[in-house]
DNA sequence: CTTCGCTTCAAATGAGCATTTCAAATGCCA
DNA sequence: TGGCATTTGAAATGCTCATTTGAAGCGAAG
């Protein structure tokens, strides 16, 4: 067989800096001519090792999910065991700092594909995503107690999930709307994931716990109007 | 001078085709040719029209968040001296709203915009947003009380931003990994934009709530770990 | 009727890109 | 060393697309 190390390297760099171009520039952004000058290989080189550029792209979501969710455990190395309110820490803290990591390409090339889908993702993204879904809904439903309905179960993994995923948004936004005056005073959003965590989980857990106690057997309809 | 009937006729017709084609495939996805065909007009006329595609792109964002905020006025109609939690309620009506239109297409732009950037619409993007993000600034702020510091009001204002603009990704993705299996038995997110609005008020209200009372003076540091 | 703007049209231009091709290079086994 | 499979290289192919061009169409003013 063939060394590892010279014939494997450049499907490695060429994989690495697809990974690299797909998230900042998305599927239809980026050229192979580019994904092969930044990974030094021939033009050639996409079509022999890949067969093309779809399947390039989803082998670099592929392998950058994979390299993602290994440095950052669902659930944070909380055990299963633990109570229902440590788990749900340990989901939070695990998918914000998971999103927050500036190797984690993976994020950016699912933003892009919900946004702007090609399609190509979709089956492998159905697998990945599903179980951990699965884990949140567990925890939330244990949180409700008594006000456990798949309607509100549904609703709070919204907005707990919505929470974790927008810090990245608002950070390309204030990112991309600062252009123009460098200096806008105060920094728009703390780039300190520690206290976005801890910030998402107290508004969660308080969030979960008002309706959980809620009162009222119906929800409260429009009352503003 | 011209018929205005006629002649800008086909102008309005191309605005009106470019929009709906960006908002479904953005800005590298869809073709001039593409919105030429859809709006009967001539290849050439976008080009006569407005200039490029470039400026289409802007024009169509453009008129696309006009008509938008012209059908949903920001704090859906509350009166400004309300009381804090009245206009809070009307900001997030009015948002969810807003997005949930589906003859709204500025924000699937935006949304396109965020992921994958183009860089064309910053300057429009910047005027439009930053009116209603200083009103949920100032509503968060009165809601804090004491407790009103800039890094609390950055920090739920974006979970109250990320729970109202989540609910359609959410829901893209839903439709996107249902493909497969048509009939996946409940809805996955329910599609009652009633519901969704109620929760998002009472979930936030509780968690500003209890960022308002918190005891300790220092945010509680990670404890799972 | 003719001329003059404004608008529409079909075809052409030219750039960018994914993919193919085939020759050269490189390492491996006998 | 010489055949053989794998890998790399540079140029070519063929497609899509934005934009340009120059020739009509067409209503109104002279």
């Amino acid at each position: 067989m063939k060394t590892d190390a010279m014939s494997h390297d450049t499907r490695e760099r060429i994989l690495q800096a697809a990974t690299q171009l797909f998230a900042e520039f998305g599927y239809r952004g980026t050229t192979v001519a580019a994904v092969c000058r930044m990974a030094s290989a021939n033009i050639a080189a996409v079509n022999y090792y890949f067969g093309g550029k779809d399947a390039l792209y989803v082998e670099a979501w592929r392998s950058a999910f994979l390299a993602s969710i290994n440095r950052h455990p669902p659930l944070g190395g909380v055990s299963p065991e633990a109570p229902a309110e440590a788990r749900l820490r340990g989901w939070i803290r695990s998918l914000i700092e998971r999103i927050s990591d500036p190797d984690s390409c993976d994020f950016e090339i699912v933003h892009m594909e919900l946004a702007n889908p090609t399609g190509l993702l979709t089956n492998a993204m159905r697998e990945s995503i599903s179980p951990m879904e699965k884990m949140l809904a567990q925890i939330v439903g244990e949180l409700l107690g008594k006000k456990k309905t798949p309607e509100n179960i549904q609703l709070c993994m919204m907005s707990i999930q919505a929470q974790c995923l927008n810090p990245r948004v608002l950070g390309k936004r204030h990112q991309m709307l600062k252009q123009e005056r460098p200096k806008a005073g105060p920094e728009p959003l703390s780039c300190d994931v520690e206290k976005i965590v801890d910030h998402v989980i107290e508004f969660s857990l308080a969030g979960i716990a008002a309706i959980a106690n809620r009162k009222s057997p119906a929800t409260p309809r429009r009352k503003g109007k």
